[in-house]
DNA sequence: CGGCGGTCCTGTCAGC
DNA sequence: TGCTGACAGGACCGCC
C-alpha cells in the first residue's frame, strides 16, 4: 500500500507526537511478517525513548535512545496509529503494541504481514543492511534529468521497472510509477537507453511533482492507507492513470489501458504516451 | 543483466 | 446466499 507519500505522511505526523517519548510496554503478535520479527525487540524497545523518526525510501527508522535503531516497513497493508489513552486498541492484525509513559500508544497493524519490524544496533541509519541498498530519493536535490541520464544510459529495460528498483530510486511503487510515466508522456514499456535528454528531464520533474503533490495531500487511499491519525489521503482524487482502465484520459479523452509488467498492473494512454 | 513467475498473507469484489 | 478466482500500494528469490 503505502509508497514513499504515504510514508512520509506517516512520518510527518509521527514526529509530533513521538519524539522525546518513553516507551514503557510493548505487546506483540508473534506472528512473522515478511521475516520473523527480530527475536528481542519487544524486551529492546521498553525503557527507550524515541529521539527521531526518519525516513528512507518506503523505510521509517526511528532513533532510540540509549542508542538502537528501530527499522519499519509498512508492506502493502500496513498501518501505524498512534492514539491517546483509553481509546481502543488491539484490534485484529496489531503486531506490535507500543505504551509511552505518558499513557499515549502506537500500533502497527498489517493484514497481510508484508511489512518489516526489525531492531539495530549500530552507529547509524545508513548501516542498516535495508537502508545501505536503497538508490537516491526523488527529493533529494541530486535527483535531476541529468542524473537520471546517467543511469538510464546504456540500460535495456523497461523504464517503468527501473521507476520501481528501489535500488535505484528510493520510495516510488506501482501509483507513482504509472503517473510519473503519465506526467512526463513517456510509455511505460519504454527501453531506458532510448530515452532523450529532454525526456530524462521531464521523467525527473514528473516523479517530484507527483510526489510531492501526495504529500502535500497526505498520501493516496485507493482503499485502506490510512495515517498515523486513522484518517484517510486525499491524493487519490487527483490520479489521473492508475486504476482508471476503460476512463477518457484527462488530456485526449482517449481510453485508459492496462498492461502487465511482470507481475504488476501498468496504467497508460497510448496516444499521449509515447 | 533483466524479465518472468512464484512466494509470503489477508481482504475484497466480480461473476457464477 | 455462498463459493471461486483474480487481484491489491511490496519485496525477494530462483530460473532462464
Amino acid at each position: 500500500m503505502p509508497e514513499m507519500p504515504e510514508v512520509e505522511t506517516i512520518a510527518r505526523q509521527l514526529r509530533r507526537r513521538v519524539e522525546g517519548k518513553r516507551i514503557v510496554g510493548v505487546r506483540l503478535s508473534g506472528l512473522p511478517l515478511r521475516k520473523p520479527v527480530s527475536p528481542g525487540l519487544g524486551a529492546a524497545l521498553v525503557g527507550r525513548t524515541i529521539r527521531r523518526v526518519r525516513r528512507y525510501g518506503k523505510y521509517l527508522v526511528l532513533t532510540l535512545e540509549p542508542k538502537a535503531f528501530w527499522l519499519i516497513h509498512l508492506g502493502m497493508s500496513g498501518r501505524l496509529l498512534y492514539h491517546e489513552p483509553g481509546r481502543a486498541e488491539g484490534a485484529d492484525h496489531t503486531h506490535a503494541a507500543i505504551l509511552f509513559s505518558d499513557g499515549d500508544g502506537l500500533e502497527y497493524r498489517d493484514p497481510r504481514r508484508f511489512g518489516l519490524l526489525a531492531l539495530y544496533e549500530g552507529a547509524s541509519p545508513r548501516a542498516i543492511p535495508e537502508i545501505r541498498s536503497l538508490g537516491k530519493d526523488p527529493l533529494e536535490p541530486g535527483f535531476t534529468g541529468e542524473w537520471l541520464g546517467r543511469r538510464l544510459r546504456g540500460s535495456r529495460r523497461e523504464v517503468k521497472s527501473f521507476l520501481l528498483d528501489q535500488g535505484v530510486l528510493a520510495g516510488i511503487g506501482n501509483i507513482y510509477a504509472c503517473e510519473a510515466l503519465f506526467g512526463a508522456r513517456i510509455h511505460p514499456g519504454r527501453r531506458c537507453a532510448t530515452l532523450t535528454g529532454r525526456e530524462c528531464g521531464r521523467l525527473a520533474a514528473a516523479v517530484q511533482k507527483v510526489m510531492r503533490d501526495a504529500i502535500r495531500r497526505r498520501g493516496t487511499t485507493f482503499s485502506d492507507f490510512r495515517g498515523a491519525d486513522g484518517k484517510a489521503g486525499g491524493n487519490q482524487d487527483y490520479l489521473a492513470v492508475y486504476m482508471k482502465e476503460g476512463k477518457q484520459c484527462v488530456e485526449c479523452g482517449r481510453p485508459i489501458r492496462r498492461i502487465s509488467q511482470g507481475t504488476r498492473s501498468t496504467f497508460f494512454c497510448q496516444q499521449c504516451q509515447r
